[in-house]
DNA sequence: GTCTATACGATGATAGAC
DNA sequence: GTCTATCATCGTATAGAC
């Protein structure tokens, strides 16, 4: 929301690179094609984004805003209720999780731009949860399962429903919680 | 095995390629750099893969040639162990579990050369593992489950071990199973 | 702030010799 | 089967004008 003031070129490059890398991935997103997309030629970008890694910094910034998982969580149950909330959001947002998704597999390449980033956003993430869920494997296992419904999601958006899944986990998680 | 005879040039490239893949992705995999790999020039490379789409056909082939979940599966429990296997084995080769993490986050990217592949094999590999696994909601959260546990584990292999976790969800799908 | 011109290094491919 | 040329592009980035 504070990235999107109307005339705010900055804001309007960033949301056509963070789509197009979404489509595309982002060795193959150009400069010129983002460019293209604001009305801009690819140089006119540059004097915004001195180079393609500045402008990755501002795409992956940008989806942190977008991130739901900011406020302070509650106990296990709420936890997992406010995920499955996450997963329909994510469910009506293909592009934003596309993104996610091809910067992520990306990510684990050497020397990938991201790579830092990443690593960090799932330790502290992992953390965050692991408050919440009571233990840190728990936490794991939950961040891996989202993504993974997401693969197969984008893939198969109608054979492979990440809603039914994730309700799956959830309920063998509250399960395997009160068992102790 | 039948990919690997001595004297075998194809076999060399596509293993190369293979390699490459996982440290590089696919778009950064330049034919230049894979032919050198096995001591060959770009153009002596194109005599055997004429594209490059070609020769990552062939990568994906191996890559299903080099796929542990082959034969035919038991019942619940045993899948469940015959996978945690599948896990310790996957984390004894980084550069594998690498290439695929990269090809399958890669690939749900607009038009890629292995979307299709990729669609195809979750689709088959989910309605195998129903079989064993009963239904096939579960077998899709286990699938999502080991694809994002390998991303966290590349990102970092110490705090991220993917056993603790997998064990920990079949601990929960037999749990959840017995409770039926 | 945005453009034109342009340097400069890839990269995937073709044609044809050996 | 493998190489030497050779292309046609493309892609990031710089310099400097308007």
């Amino acid at each position: 929301m504070a990235t999107a003031r109307r005339g705010d070129r900055r804001g309007e490059i960033v949301r056509a690179a963070f789509d197009m890398i979404g489509e595309r991935g982002y060795p193959n997103t150009t400069l010129a094609a983002v460019a293209e997309r604001v009305g801009l030629t690819q140089q006119g970008l540059l004097h915004y984004f001195p180079t393609k890694e500045d402008l990755l910094v501002a795409v992956l910034r940008r989806r942190d805003e977008l991130d739901v998982s900011g406020g302070a969580v509650a106990g296990p149950a709420g936890v997992l209720e406010a995920l499955a909330m996450l997963v329909d959001v994510n469910a009506s947002r293909p592009g934003i999780v596309q993104t996610f998704t091809v910067l992520a597999g990306e990510s684990v390449t050497d020397g990938h731009p991201a790579r830092a980033y990443f690593a960090e956003r799932y330790a502290r993430v992992r953390a965050l949860l692991a408050e919440s869920l009571g233990d840190e494997v728990t936490a794991q296992l939950v961040i891996a399962a989202l993504d993974g419904l997401q693969i197969q999601w984008l893939l198969d958006p109608e054979g492979a429903d990440m809603r039914p899944a994730f309700d799956r986990l959830a309920e063998l998680v509250g399960r395997g919680r009160a068992a102790e």
